[in-house]
DNA sequence: TAGATTGTTAATCGATTAACAATC
DNA sequence: TAGATTGTTAATCGATTAACAATC
């Protein structure tokens, strides 16, 4: 697999993928996944690029930034390309994950079940109300943020998603950014700052919604 | 107004704004929001794209996309550069939205404050669980999918969020469509197909763990 | 073999940045 | 006025597409 990983990056050792084609590895994971709960075997560029409103021409060279999994003359076998962008993504093995902020969006992402189908797994919940720490909620144990440190260690977690109240967004950040977490999801509609070593990754449901309606009132006047 | 669309089309009436400026014109509003709630009377180009990591020039060139919202040697007024930037959103005035699928998630998108804040309303939520059906969930309505036409309709609601398994994700869609909905926020983690006029933006929580775990796994081998 | 489809190159297209005259 | 900062142009950089030899 390290022979891969040559191609990925440049002279000074920098991830030379674009971004785009990382996101879109996901959606090809995504549907070649449903392909094979359809019964299919294989795919290939052009099916493929047609589900997602891609070319195929993308498609081939998107994959082929990681490698070589396709077999000329008969396309993609839909378990060796799940297994690769797997692999590729790090999701070949399971991640612990730690949620942080237990309300109304927290309790949701506890239950949440696709989460475990693609190899992520919620294995501590933490909360700063007294009320909840030492219990648990929907199965998972909940700890006191101060106990971050601690359970991190313990349990492998490299991974957090941030469910808090945006004023105390940052000053959570800045108490995972100490116990050594290496990937924050931050659901709290606020920019966070981190160290350069620690990637982040923010969802923000009203911008979404701020993005949808951008694109309905700014249609093409041709449609 | 209408003197700033011309920028926006080009001959064929098509939107000549690359799509990555949308996105980042959300932020800029987030930013300069909470600017205005830390005492901020104006801000520039540099300051902006400090806090958020892009180039001033970006900045300024995102924004005069859509006319001339600065005052050279001063900035951005941060009340005018809000004003404008809900302006050109659309959310100037509140969207009505309907709510599909009270799951896990949707009931945790019901009780969601942000939507409100940024000029959102869940005026509406709909099921086909008939013990839920004529009550209400978090205060709002639940009707059953198949009187989908005379809510819509009754409340102006041209855009939707969509929770429901995947499974019943595109026909719930092809549903919405019918009922002549404009745009859809797809939180079910599958592709789902509209005719062209219908905006679709699909929210993957798993799949934005699975970007996060790429970024973490694919550092610059340098950091 | 003939047909299909890949991986990859070169050409095209689009987006970002740097620089600066215009403006307050 | 001098200083600051915009809006915009031209140059650079990066990403997408088309085409096709290589391969099964």
């Amino acid at each position: 697999m390290s022979e891969h990983k040559s191609t990925l990056y440049n002279d000074q050792g920098e991830l030379v993928v674009p971004k785009a084609v990382v996101g879109r590895l996901s959606l090809y994971l995504r549907e070649v996944q449903h392909l094979i709960r359809d019964g299919k075997e294989t795919t290939n560029s052009t099916e493929l690029g047609g589900l997602l409103g891609v070319t195929d021409a993308q498609v081939r060279k998107d994959l082929a930034y990681f490698g070589q999994f396709g077999h000329p003359g008969v396309g993609y076998r839909c378990q060796e390309l799940v297994a690769a962008i797997k692999h590729i993504m790090g999701t070949d093995s399971i991640w612990n994950v730690a949620l942080i902020g237990i309300g109304n969006l927290g309790r949701a992402l506890l239950r949440y079940k696709g989460f475990h189908e693609q190899g992520f797994r919620i294995v501590a919940a933490f909360d700063v109300d007294a009320q909840l720490i030492g219990g648990k909620v929907e199965g998972v144990d909940v700890f006191h943020v101060n106990d971050l440190d601690l359970v991190v260690q313990d349990q492998c977690i490299r991974l957090v998603a941030i469910s808090v109240p945006s004023h105390a967004a940052q000053s959570v950040v800045d108490q995972v950014v100490e116990v050594g977490v290496e990937g924050i999801l931050n659901f709290a509609p606020v920019t966070i700052s981190v160290p350069s070593q620690v990637r982040v990754i923010g969802v923000d449901l009203a911008m979404e919604l701020e993005q949808l309606a951008f694109t309905v009132v700014n249609r093409d006047s041709s449609s």
